[in-house]
DNA sequence: GGTGTGACAACAA
DNA sequence: TTTGTTGCCACAC
């Protein structure tokens, strides 16, 4: 037994490593993916934790609602907001069309980008 | 080893 | 549409 805390953590990080760019997905999404069903509010605190010199795209990971997760006019709503619109992603007034953008993974897609 | 917390989700109004 | 309430439970302290 290792900890599983950590991998925990490592498992959502990979798991949002695979999002591909102009997709998104909502926290629930990634919680499921990574084997955590309603585990939402710990994919929150994953990337709270997350160290800001990271390589994760953070910024792919929307409420369930497509809603961006940070009020308006915060930094951190603009900079994700920003960083969503360089990937191809249409945000407006903080929220994306989910219909149109949201990722929606196959199975061999997950097996493929998550094998390793 | 008990408590408070949270970058959520679902539902109500 | 927006705002408020509640359930959830692993995690940080």
């Amino acid at each position: 037994m290792v900890k599983l805390a950590q991998q925990n953590y490592q498992k959502i990080w990979d798991t949002i490593r695979v999002i591909p760019q102009g997709k998104i997905a909502s926290y629930g999404q990634i919680a499921d993916l990574a084997g955590m069903p309603g585990r939402a509010r710990l994919v929150g605190r994953a990337l709270k934790e997350l160290p800001s010199n990271s390589d994760i795209p953070w910024f792919r990971v929307l409420r369930s609602s497509g809603q961006i997760a940070f009020p308006k006019y915060s930094e951190k709503a603009l900079s994700q907001k920003t960083q969503l619109l360089n990937d191809g992603v249409e945000v407006h007034k903080n929220r994306v069309k989910l219909s149109q953008f949201q990722w929606s993974p196959t199975l061999d897609e997950l097996v493929f980008q998550l094998k390793y």
